[in-house]
DNA sequence: CTTAGATACATAATTCACTTATGTATTAAT
DNA sequence: ATTAATACATAAGTGAATTATGTATCTAAG
């Protein structure tokens, strides 16, 4: 991202967003997926990544699952109900501060 | 807003842009201005604003001229030829920031 | 075969734009 | 007279991010 200041507040729509659209992934996958998505533009570090999954897991959004790929370990992220209900709003939210940005700032988006 | 993290990083882009599209303007007015367009959804608080304003000004953004209305002051802020620049730079940035955002949430904004 | 780069997780320290709180003062309305 | 709106300003505190650091495995290149 050229004005990294602008993602401040979306990690979490992105990544309960990625989730719901690809199913179970672990972090990851999540980052490589992100930086596809957006053409190179956002790239998730792990310092805000995994807290960020962590805390959504705490809260009951997300579920894991361990996997052993060889020696290595993955954890695999997918969404609860509740997370369903979550990206809804979230995205809902997004989608509204983008018409309300459009007017103040008079541009046409999209 | 209702989520008001969402606004982070965008107050410098609003103020300029509003700063533009009204030509010279002073605080107060500025918060009345970007309320009515965005219907009451963003209301930018004055710790926010002043010293946004006076960051801009110190970086030969913005220029004042202070004018007693009765026994009150105004300070009136308007763009400078390198502020001019920079409104179309940030303008131009958020509207790439929402086509990512867009491509990564994989929806239709506008 | 060893070394660099990618894969995969995690957390602590720090930053910085913002919110909240506080302060001063004038004007208008009830 | 008192409250709310107008109009500026700055200091203290917050919190989501960045930056830095650590551990460990796998793969490709030379």
């Amino acid at each position: 991202m050229h004005s990294p200041e602008l993602l401040k507040g979306t990690l979490q729509t992105i990544v309960l967003k990625v989730l719901k659209d690809n199913g179970r992934m672990y972090g990851y996958e999540i980052t490589q997926r992100v930086k596809e998505l957006s053409d190179e533009r956002i790239v998730l570090t792990e310092g805000a990544l995994y807290p960020a999954l962590h805390k959504l897991e705490a809260e009951g959004m997300l579920r894991t699952e361990t996997e052993a790929i060889g020696k290595r370990v993955r954890k695999y992220y997918s969404l609860t109900p509740q997370g369903r209900s979550l990206v809804k709003e979230r995205v809902n939210e997004f989608v509204e501060f983008i018409k309300t940005m459009g007017n103040v700032l008079q541009v046409n988006i999209g």
